[in-house]
DNA sequence: GTCTATACGAGGATAGAC
DNA sequence: GTCTATCCTCGTATAGAC
């Protein structure tokens, strides 16, 4: 066999990179795949060339697209379950509990920024099967519980709490959303880079503190 | 010719409908179709057989499936940029053009209630030549411009101008884009029906008044 | 203007070698 | 586990009759 006969052989010769490769891989390709054109239009081979890995490990390792979908769904969610675990759990003020929950949502999506595109998407596209398996029922319903305890003590004025809840939401996730957007309608600057982050931080957190909280 | 070749002529025959009935019918359903499933995964089919028409209409009417899109942008941007003009026009207080703008932009989504997902969808799929040509970008330097106005005249607080127009729209449009899951997610109500959208407003015009005064 | 029929490509999913 | 090759469906767009 000569050395052009041996290198096609190993073109074609397996690569060994095993399921704790293959997968992540496919996973955050995944989601930016699904984040930025949703679930019926992301392409599996897009997907499956970002990932660098071929379109059948795909199917290989979800089964088909869906289950890649749900994947993707139940891994950006994590940090908003947790996010909310962290913030209930501490005895703290309604006051604090809400502001310490809303930074801590801010700084999940800072970190993973399309993850608000996702569940927006999801909404849309109205697949809500996926929400309910992940559990988003109990998630609002948390949210609506501390304001609920914010009102009760004085803290909070008397809004809606299932309106509330989506509102702050609302407030965190919109931006994201609309950053694509934004980078050309607006401003210089990348509404994705620290600073542009730091700044929607502050200014959510100070939008919801004073925008729920009862006039003293 | 009998009977039978007679009726067979009259259903191949031409139904004379014109443009003034075809071409809003088309953009009803395309409303629909597009705000629910984006631009890729939209189906000329589902548009043609909800408007009642048949497929090739679509293409001969709008040329191709990226034509009607951008009739659907135009037509459902109107109702904001009217909104915009509407309440800066007047000689208001900052204060009351900015809450009579949130009224009339949550009148607005009231009455289509699927034009904020449209927004949304195009956003994060990212096609922003078309927010250009609808002039999204003057739409949010105006309200920038309304806030600074605020601002100077010691009636809001200093927030960033540019990320208040963001949170403002947000507020806004994220209980609508939501709405898909939120009805499965939460209360037994429809969260699109008049009584859930009037509390929506309400909740909305009080986080918004509260959230951007200035303390006093 | 409205209809039928169809070309043409894209993309999800599978088969089977290595 | 990884790869190539392929099947088959679906969906955009066009051609051309009426």
């Amino acid at each position: 066999m000569g050395q052009i006969a041996s290198s096609v052989a190993k073109l074609h010769r397996t690569q060994t990179r095993d399921r704790e490769v293959t997968v992540p891989a496919i996973l955050a390709a995944a989601e930016i795949e699904f984040a930025t054109h949703g679930f019926t239009a992301a392409r599996t081979e897009s997907i499956a060339a970002r990932a660098n890995v071929v379109k059948g490990m795909i199917f290989h390792y979800f089964k088909n697209k869906e289950g890649l979908f749900e994947a993707v769904l139940e891994r950006a969610y994590q940090p908003f379950s947790e996010a909310l675990d962290k913030s209930l759990d501490k005895n703290l003020s309604a006051t604090d509990a809400l502001l310490t929950f809303v930074e801590r949502v801010l700084a999940a999506m800072a970190e993973r920024p399309l993850s608000p595109a996702i569940f927006i998407l999801e909404s849309i596209q109205s697949r809500g099967e996926h929400f309910r398996k992940l559990g988003i029922r109990s998630f609002y319903a948390r949210i609506e519980t501390l304001l609920r305890r914010g009102i009760a003590a004085g803290e909070f004025r008397k809004i809606d709490p299932w309106h509330g809840a989506i509102n702050i939401m609302g407030l965190c996730a919109f931006y994201f959303c609309a950053a694509g957007n934004l980078s050309q309608a607006g401003k210089g600057s990348d509404p994705l880079n620290d600073t542009s982050l730091k700044r929607h931080a502050a200014e959510v957190l100070a939008f919801v503190s004073q925008g729920v909280t009862a006039k003293s």
